[in-house]
DNA sequence: TTTTAAATTTAGACAAATCTAAAAATTATT
DNA sequence: AATAATTTTTAGATTTGTCTAAATTTAAAA
C-alpha cells in the first residue's frame, strides 16, 4: 500500500479550457474576477459558473474565494495563455493560407484552439514563419507563454493632430470588422486625426488622404501605435 | 397551438459523427453492422452502442432493427462519409503541409474531422489542391460524397513474378506504417513478387532492386494497383 | 428439439455540464 | 445601523454519454 496518493492531473476538457480563457481575459480588465463578468462573456449562468470555479478550483488552476471571485493560478495562467497561443496562430493559418477575411475567422479558431497536438501547434507556427501577432493584432505567445506587450493606444485618447498606425482592435466582431473594413481601417494603415467633434465625440481623421468620420464608439476599439 | 410538430434536426455531436464513421467503415465489411463490432472498434461496451444507435435511429440516421444490427440511411451515410472527407483532407495538410509522417496524422485527424465550418473545409480542400487521395492512398470524397472506388488488390492474392505499384495501405496503426517506412515499402513503390514461401506464405518481392521478405500478415495489408 | 452459448438489450447508476428557483452573503442606500 | 438591492451560491433537475449487472433474444450444439 502506497504512502502517497498520486494525483493524476487530467487533461482539462473544451468546456475547462474556454472557462480558463474567459478568465484569462477578464483578469486585464478586474483582478479576482467576478462570477457574473465570466456568466456573461460565457453566455451562461452564475450557478454553471459557480460549479465550474469548484472544479478548476480543486485542480489548482485557479484561486477561488467564495463570494469574492477567481485568480488563475501560475498553473492556470500557462494553460490559458497556451489556448490563446492556439487561437491566433489558426486565426493566422486561416487568413494567411485560406483566404479568411479578419472578420470570419474568430467562430473557427474557437474550435480548432482545443485540438490536443503539440507537435501540430509547433509546426503550424513554423509553417506561418513564427507570427508575431494574430489578424487582429493581438500578439502570439511562444511555447513558454512569453509576448511583448504592445504599446497600445486606443483612437479615443488620440488629441486632434496626433498620428499614429493601426495596429489591433479590441472588439472582434464580425459587424464591427467589418464597418472598420469598409471605411478603409484596416492593420498597418496610416491616421491623423484632424478634428475631434464636441457635441458627440466623434472623431474625423485622414487616411489614404481622405477625410472619415467615426463615432467615438468605434473609436474607443481601434488601438493605435507610435 | 400548432397542429404540427416541427422537427429540428439538431447538428451532430463529435460523439455522434465518430459512431457514424465507424458503422460506416464497418458496412464494408459486413451489413447490417452489429453492435458488438461497433463497440470493439470504438473501445466501448455493446450497452453503450445500443443506446446511441436508438439515438441514431431517431434522428433517422440510421436503420436499426433490434438484435438485427444496423445500416445508415441516406442521410447518415453522406454525414458519415463527410466526416471522412474532413479526416482525408486534414491527413494531406498534415503531411503535405506541416511535415507530419504518415504514421503521425491519424490521432490528430480524428479531432480535426470534428471542426464544424463548410467553408474552412472547402478553402482547405482548394489550398492542397484538390487532392484524390490520403497519405495512406484511401480515396477523398468530394463535396457531395462522390469518389472513385480505386481498384486495389491484395498484396497477399498476387502470384509469383506479379507485378504492380502500392497505391495503399488497409491497417493504420503507426507500428504498421513505421515497418512499412523501414521496408521502403511506400506509396508509389514499384514492386514484383519474386517468390511465396510455402511453409509460412511469407512473400519475397523486389524494390528498388533489392529483395526483402514479409510476412503474410503484412502482405494482407498492402494494396497494390495495375 | 432441447440445451447451451453468444450476442444484444434493459435497468439502474454515474460523471460532466448545464439550468431554474430559492437561500445566503455582500454591497449600497437610506 | 438597519434596510434594500445586487451578487453569488446551493439545492434539485436535466441532458449526454458512459458503465456494470441482469434479463432477453438469437444462434449453435448436442
Ligand atoms: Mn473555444
Ligand atoms: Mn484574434
Ligand atoms: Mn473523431
Ligand atoms: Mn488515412
Amino acid at each position: 500500500m502506497s504512502k502517497f496518493k498520486i494525483r493524476v492531473t487530467k487533461m482539462q476538457s473544451y468546456t475547462e479550457e474556454n472557462y480558463l480563457k474567459t478568465i484569462y481575459h477578464l483578469s486585464v480588465i478586474s483582478n479576482p474576477v467576478q462570477t457574473n463578468a465570466i456568466a456573461e462573456r460565457m453566455q451562461t449562468k452564475a450557478a454553471s459558473v459557480t460549479d465550474m470555479l469548484k472544479k478548476l478550483s480543486e485542480k489548482e488552476l485557479v484561486d477561488y474565494v467564495k463570494y469574492q471571485g477567481v485568480t488563475l493560478t501560475e498553473k492556470g495562467k500557462l494553460a490559458a495563455i497556451n489556448i490563446v497561443r492556439k487561437h491566433r496562430l489558426w486565426e493566422v493559418f486561416l487568413v494567411e493560407k485560406l483566404s479568411f477575411k479578419w472578420d470570419e475567422v474568430h467562430d473557427v479558431a474557437e474550435e480548432l484552439e482545443h485540438i490536443k497536438s503539440t507537435l501540430l501547434i509547433e509546426r503550424l507556427d513554423e509553417f506561418l514563419e513564427f507570427p508575431k501577432v494574430d489578424p487582429h493584432g493581438d500578439p502570439i505567445p511562444d511555447q513558454h507563454g512569453n509576448f511583448a506587450d504592445l504599446a497600445f493606444v486606443k483612437l479615443s485618447k488620440l488629441k486632434t493632430n496626433d498620428k499614429g498606425t493601426i495596429t489591433g482592435v479590441s472588439e472582434h466582431s464580425s459587424p464591427f470588422l467589418k464597418h472598420l473594413e469598409k471605411l478603409g481601417l484596416t492593420l498597418g494603415k496610416k491616421i491623423e486625426v484632424s478634428e475631434i467633434l464636441d457635441f458627440d465625440g466623434s472623431v474625423e481623421l485622414s487616411i489614404d488622404g481622405n477625410k472619415i468620420n467615426i463615432s467615438r464608439e468605434v473609436a474607443k476599439h481601434i488601438l493605435i501605435s507610435k
